[in-house]
DNA sequence: ATTTTGTTGTGAAAGCTTTCACAACATCAT
DNA sequence: ATGATGTTGTGAAAGCTTTCACAACAAAAT
């Protein structure tokens, strides 16, 4: 049986951080880098950046640290922002027209392909160069236009519904905006992106700082 | 010397889904709830909701469960959610506007007194009902009209000086939407919401499912 | 009264993540 | 060559979080 290693949740984000560190020491035509500097960059430990590098493998030399160039792009290959993603964005409203000009996105290899709303005023509408289709037809267009990741930004008692008809479009990765606990099968990535939530947590620390010892 | 047990960033974080479990349990009427309804609710486990709670004190009635009102109280005002809090906004741009409409945050306490851009063309004109100001007044003007939350939605390369600006006038929590890590000193709680990272760990576990056994 | 059923609060166990510490190398200076 | 310096990769230790398991209690049924 082999010994399926599980990666935890805070390690993939962390590697998102060297990413992004490792995009601009290339910039600034760095060679090597060592895993102190890029804990320092991050402001995170070089033993915890050495251990989770060493989770996909020896990248570096012992004496001398890693190649930035060659790191940077393992890294992308194993986060998967080597090549382009498909992506549905459904709610065009504040947060989802946002997003819909968010310039990094694209930068990153996310491509905004099909937006959807459930406002007949908006259907068929266009929204930065791209038509607003009725959420209705959500599943077999996302079937039709091979979209590979969906962004929930729907009221949330929407969210739940639009979520499902995602799911069976076989849709394996979604990121949702609406404050509310989607339920999705196994084998389906859900991420949240809860602001109120945030809000929360800051207000929690503002009350009870003698909890919050952070910096 | 007093044992001053540390909290965990995750149960916080969890209190917020409590929190937003019993505003609907409440006005669905129900009296009371036991661990293992709110458990189901929020995907989580009893005996979680049980520690959790038990680290602000004995809420709950053995046998029966926790009253749900009364514990939808405390729990607000453990968050600080039973006050209201005054925020301000740097950076009037895709992100900025559409929080400015989002309701959810007026909804919880989280009032937007002041807007902040740098862009010539912006600066004193309304939007939705409120002035933009100049961003080269921030910290004074954080001061004189006692904001204690400060959201951040600026370019990258802007960022770590508004966040320093913004450190000057005090201000103990900060909400930052570029994708930078900022730094900022001891005692100011700082949250991140990056987009960016969480599309990367969705194409992460799309290129590394097996990895990502998740439901 | 006594038993049955249900649920909390919590110490202990298990599981997971981070940090430590050092052998194993690579490079450079002499 | 040899020694000095620097840095990785990693097993073990420490620390943290979640889950387990059960005594303690409350309410309802008999």
């Amino acid at each position: 049986m082999p010994k399926l290693k599980r990666i935890s949740e805070s390690t993939i984000s962390r590697l998102s951080r060297y990413y992004r560190a490792l995009v601009q020491l290339d910039k600034d035509n760095y060679e090597t880098v060592s895993s102190k500097d890029l804990a320092n960059l991050e402001h995170l430990t070089p033993a915890q950046v050495r251990k989770d590098l060493s989770f996909f493998g020896s990248f570096g030399t012992r004496g001398l640290g890693y190649p930035v160039r060659e790191l940077k792009d393992k890294i992308a290959r194993i986060l998967g922002v080597d090549q382009e993603w498909n992506v549905a964005l459904v709610g065009i409203g504040n947060i989802g027209s946002a997003l819909v000009s968010y310039k990094e996105f694209a930068r990153q290899g996310f491509k905004i392909k099909l937006l959807f709303d459930n406002d007949q005023r908006k259907i068929g509408s266009n929204h930065k160069g791209i038509v607003i289709r009725d959420v209705a037809n959500l599943t077999r267009e996302l079937k039709d236009n091979h979209i590979e990741i969906v962004v929930i930004a729907v009221p949330p008692q929407q969210a739940q519904a639009v979520c499902d008809d995602i799911v069976k479009a076989d849709v394996k990765a979604i990121l949702n905006f609406a404050p509310i606990n989607l339920k999705v099968p196994k084998g389906v990535s859900l991420r949240n992106e809860n602001m109120a939530m945030e809000l929360e947590h800051l207000s929690f620390c503002l009350v009870n700082d003698h909890y919050c010892e952070q910096g």
